[in-house]
DNA sequence: GCCAACGTTGGC
DNA sequence: GCCAACGTTGGC
């Protein structure tokens, strides 16, 4: 039996690699690298599966906000940048390991929100209130979402389809 | 920049 | 395996 599509929620410091960026690359796909935590590792390594839907939430910001939805079009592979010394990455036990302790998945934007959906507002909504993100002290940058509270949060602002926005935006430059 | 809440490390 | 010290995350 094929199991059913599962939600997730990734973080990401919009400074370092934002939403924007994912949308600039061939695609609109790019490997979501490193995650640096146990918990955010056997998430994408054990739960991950291909056509899983991922909101993008960028957080150390001056408004944390989910500003759009992925989806995972490679499940996990070996994170290479733990093994490279320039990567900001690198991560010497890896090295030491000779093989990647860490794991990566490739995940392509397919829609943003019209306007992004502030963590103030998230907090502001009853029916949200047990969500993993709003939990006091919840730091793990990979997160479980339910199919109820995908659903809730995508009404929340109207959804555009990433190639759509880029028809419209895009100045030809050929 | 503060600080609470974690996670990791390493001595024992 | 315990746990203190240290580092990191991330909202505010």
């Amino acid at each position: 039996m094929v199991s059913s599509k599962k939600y997730w929620l990734m973080k990401t410091e919009p400074e370092t690699y934002s939403f924007a960026d994912l949308l600039s690359k061939p695609g609109r796909t790019d490997g979501w690298e490193g995650v640096r935590n146990y918990q955010a590792r056997n998430l994408m390594r054990d739960e991950f599966s291909y056509g899983d839907e991922v909101f993008i939430y960028h957080s150390s910001t001056a408004e944390p906000c989910i500003v759009g939805v992925a989806r995972v079009v490679r499940t996990a592979y070996p994170d290479q940048t733990a093994l490279n010394p320039k990567s900001d990455y690198f991560d010497p036990k890896s090295q030491a390991l000779g093989a990647s302790r860490w794991v990566a998945v490739e995940v392509q934007a397919i829609k943003r929100f019209h306007e992004p959906v502030s963590l103030k507002r998230l907090r502001a909504e009853a029916s949200l209130a047990s969500m993993a993100l709003l939990r006091p002290g919840q730091r793990l940058s990979i997160q479980p979402v339910s199919e109820g509270e995908w659903r809730y949060i995508c009404s929340l602002s109207p959804l555009v389809a990433c190639d759509v926005a880029e028809r419209e935006t895009a100045p030809l430059s050929l």
